[in-house]
DNA sequence: GTCCTTTGTAAAGGAGCCTGACGAATGTAG
DNA sequence: CTACATTCGTCAGGCTCCTTTACAAAGGAC
């Protein structure tokens, strides 16, 4: 969808819609402010059209990503552009403080964004774990205390005034990366988040699939890297085990390594030419470029997106793009995510921006680029 | 959604349409000649209503499964109980050939079962290979000459004289299942098939997932059972280079195993306690186990059936979960494909049977159960 | 026999869309 | 500068699909 200044003859071009209806449809939402009239056209023959553009203060969305270190939130405007963000250490008592934390960044993003708080109409919030729509809770929600005992979506429809849709943070970002990342133009889809965990997001013709039990994607289980049938291993996930950001410091301090005291030291010694981290990051590559195969094997997606504060490196992403193009006859694409840590984040304004269209102009289709430019250095 | 006798206020009722429209509905369809009237209700309180019954044999639908050796071909009426079916060796001239040979089947099927040709009105086709639709084509069609030179859709078309959907045998063998197999109440599955090659048809949300290419489900090439990143291995595929038939006869002679000619051999030598047997199938399991555990970390299906000639084998199905029941903390659910050979044509006859309902009624549900029982004896 | 329930039809109307006609406003060709 | 073609936006009327309300007909329950 295009935005921008729009008569009401091209809208019903657009639309499909006769000039009739496409002409009611504007009286309409002129009528309940979401749009206003704009200027003329000129130049062209003809008559010269009135066009109209979004009001876009008229609403707004919010948009949370929930990690167990921090709490990351930004508001929305209705074209889409983001009016204001902030950030905050998640609070260590969990549970209900959580949710209150969530509600005072939201009051404060608002308060920056110069935006009343009461027309923020709906919300988006990823985080970690596995989402239950029965119960409203996350569990296996790891780092974050009592945050699997509450109605997470009760609360927070509470705290805020407006109703948040939960989701895993992954999933998120893979809805991020179709939004404004590199899927755009692709309805089929992966994002391989490859960081202090390992997970995944899937998009299938445009939709998220979630699974049976809201597992799709946990990735970590893959048979990969190590022994599937050690029940020990599997807790964790044999991948995870093999390429876990825990797995790769070993990996590092088994070869010898040295001098590195998290993964991205070892990804500053490689810069050095570090042997040891050399072949850790071989290794690695080689275990996800594996994984990378069994998805494309199963899914079929038109690309991969790596993402991750590991996952998104680009001496991760190469080694894994020369490991698949070293034989497959019609190698798979991977791309670095261009969203890095603000995927899921995005993920979220764009699902609550959805939301909101929806049940505005009854249509489930987003606001293209040009949304995209304004108010993101408002950022905390 | 139930067939039966019903009467239009229990339409209204099942349909929440009001009354008056579920009556026009009904005026509608009778006139037409989709149902007519059956009779009366009797014994309630209130006036008797007058009931309705579809006319099975309005119009009926075709169903194909064209294989490398066999052609199916299955006839159901407008209730979905299957009124003829016939097989035939596949013309091993290919081409024109085949699509003559399954119009003739269905004419033959039609004359059976003492319908009128003209009265089938869809008709679906599973095949094996990748099915461009752009092109009309199947690709990658192993057995059968020049299928990959011809528009399959619009030969079938002018020969039949009615529309065929073309579509993965695998993916239809998934339909399969949900349409009237083990997979009735499961919107997120995976249907994989073991036979001469392996391959899986996935569901998710009630969808097919059919991937960007239509390559989703080609598990041959998920990295297990060997060295993914051996090139020569990669072209047939790494799992089916592990598991494939041919493979599993190498692997039961390499441990000495002798007077078994094919798998079904292996399996027979197993009954009779032969330990190379044994071993080649523990071998097998355990590599279909790993499969089954990629499949379920990168889908969540609700359960995964196993089908073709040797995946439905209950040797195999009864190790694979022993292997996963082993040590998963929640184990996941494998089913021994209760349609056996008949999955994709039951697939192909749902498929067409939904697009006629869709036509006739607006809708898409398919008829349940009782429509299972009449009919079928009448195969060949 | 009366009452209550249920079926099915009739009448009227609304929501959402469309078509066709037409006046108003504009650029362009002569 | 004028006549014309083009485009915008509205008006009037109508179609389709669905709903609500009212009511007559047909049955069981007491």
């Amino acid at each position: 969808m295009r935005s921008g200044p729009i008569s009401r003859a091209e809208l019903a071009r657009a639309t499909g819609l006769s000039k009739q209806t496409a002409s009611e449809v504007v009286r309409d939402l002129e009528a309940n402010g979401w749009i206003r009239e704009r200027g003329q056209t000129q130049g062209l023959v003809g008559r010269s059209a009135t066009t109209y553009e979004l009001d876009a203060g008229r609403a707004y969305v919010l948009g949370v990503d929930l990690g167990g270190t921090k709490v990351h939130v930004a508001l929305a405007d209705l074209s889409g552009a983001i009016a204001a963000e902030e950030v905050d250490a998640t609070d260590r008592r969990g549970g209900h403080h959580v949710i209150e934390q969530i509600a005072a960044l939201t009051r404060s993003a608002a308060a920056r964004a110069g935006a009343d708080p009461r027309r923020i109409r709906y919300g988006a919030m990823g985080s970690p774990g596995v989402f239950q729509p029965g119960s409203g809770r996350i569990i296996i929600a790891p780092n974050i205390p009592d945050l699997d005992q509450i109605d997470v979506v009760k609360a927070l429809r509470v705290s805020l005034g407006f109703g948040v849709a939960v989701e895993n943070d992954v999933n998120l970002a893979a809805v991020g990366e179709r939004w404004r990342g590199c899927c755009r133009e692709a309805a089929t889809f992966a994002f391989v988040a490859l960081g202090t965990g390992i997970g995944m997001g899937l998009m299938a013709d445009g939709k998220l699939i979630r699974g049976a039990r809201g597992a799709a994607g946990e990735i970590a289980y893959l048979p990969l890297g190590g022994d599937p049938f050690d029940s020990r291993g599997y807790r964790l996930g044999t991948l995870e085990n093999a390429i876990g950001s825990v797995a790769i410091m070993e990996r590092y301090r088994g070869l010898g390594g040295q001098g590195a005291e998290d993964v991205r030291g070892v990804f500053d010694r490689l810069v050095d030419g570090d042997a040891a981290a050399r072949t850790t990051m071989d290794e690695v590559a080689r275990v996800l470029a594996q994984a990378l195969m069994a998805i494309r094997a199963i899914l079929d997606p038109e690309l991969v997106v790596l993402g991750g504060s590991i996952g998104a490196r680009p001496e991760l992403v190469e080694r894994v793009r020369a490991l698949l193009n070293g034989f497959m006859a019609e190698p798979l694409r991977v791309e670095a995510s261009p969203l890095g840590g603000r995927a899921a984040l995005m993920g979220a304004v764009g699902t609550a921006l959805s939301t909101l269209y929806d049940s505005v102009f009854g249509m489930t289709d987003l606001p293209g680029e040009q949304a995209r430019t304004a108010g993101v250095e408002t950022a905390a």
